[in-house]
DNA sequence: ATTATATATTTGTTATGACGAATATTGTTT
DNA sequence: AAACAATATTCGTCATAACAAATATATAAT
């Protein structure tokens, strides 16, 4: 018989996923952009000028591999990001964000950094601590 | 400026969440059943026989409001759910688990138990209780 | 009674996720 | 070099999520 603390355990984490998940999504809507795609477009920035092909990419993200490939067609669209053929190596790509991404970024940043700081409002800096370390410890 | 601890509490919960959420799924499609299909089976088990409409199944669903009408569709097709005309109030349908629905729970159940407590083997039982507390606090 | 409003569900549409197959290129083995 | 395996990406397909609109019924207001 499994115990009531760990379904909670998991159950809970799982709620409070969901929840940052739809916070976060809510204010990425209004702006046209996925919350993968937003990652993708962090990511690039991350790397400075260095290309990323879409397998860097696809590691690096937070939520499951979904189709890298498509999401970065939109990217592409929306001219955040531009693709260039690797000429060293034929078979990759190389993915790099535009002023325009970079733009966009800077935009939404500050609006998602204060949702996040909304979202943690009622945890002290050491229950960041604690529950950074205990989520870290679930399900691996 | 951001804190650190900030972004890595919400961060570090929603990479849990994303791996609860991966290996439950990982489980239940090997029974051609969704974690959302799932859910329901069990808000229905756990009402005994007492009929569910789709508001009611809606507001205790883990998972953001899908197409439940579609969902249990789906049920319906596997014969794990029954629908009926609500006599009383012909807006309304009663959803109802049939014995199918019940036997693929048991099925399913110690494995799901199983997995939970893989999922949360590296935390005491104190450090559980801790964890629900501070993810209950996060993102409300 | 008629109109308006609220409730409950269904349906349509678009976008995305999951996953496997297909294609192209490179590297390795015989 | 030919054959084969490994790597990187793209494409096809199906299921689901998100959301809006439509439909049907019930309740309330005039």
């Amino acid at each position: 018989m499994i115990k009531k603390t760990t379904r909670d355990s998991i159950l809970s984490v799982l709620k409070a996923g969901l929840r940052i998940n739809s916070k976060l999504y809510s204010i990425l809507k209004k702006y046209n952009i996925s919350e993968q795609q937003f990652n993708i477009l962090r990511i690039l920035r991350g790397r400075k000028n260095k290309p990323s092909n879409l397998i860097t990419l696809q590691e690096r993200m937070v939520h499951k591999m979904s189709n890298t490939t498509r999401l970065v067609d939109k990217l592409i669209r929306k001219k955040y990001v531009r693709r260039t053929l690797c000429k060293t190596n034929r078979r990759k790509i190389e993915i790099f964000i535009t002023d325009k991404g970079l733009e966009v970024l800077s935009l939404i940043d500050p609006i998602i950094d204060k949702n996040e700081e909304l979202l943690a409002v009622n945890l002290s800096e050491e229950e960041k601590k604690q529950l950074i370390y205990l989520s870290n410890k679930l399900a691996i």
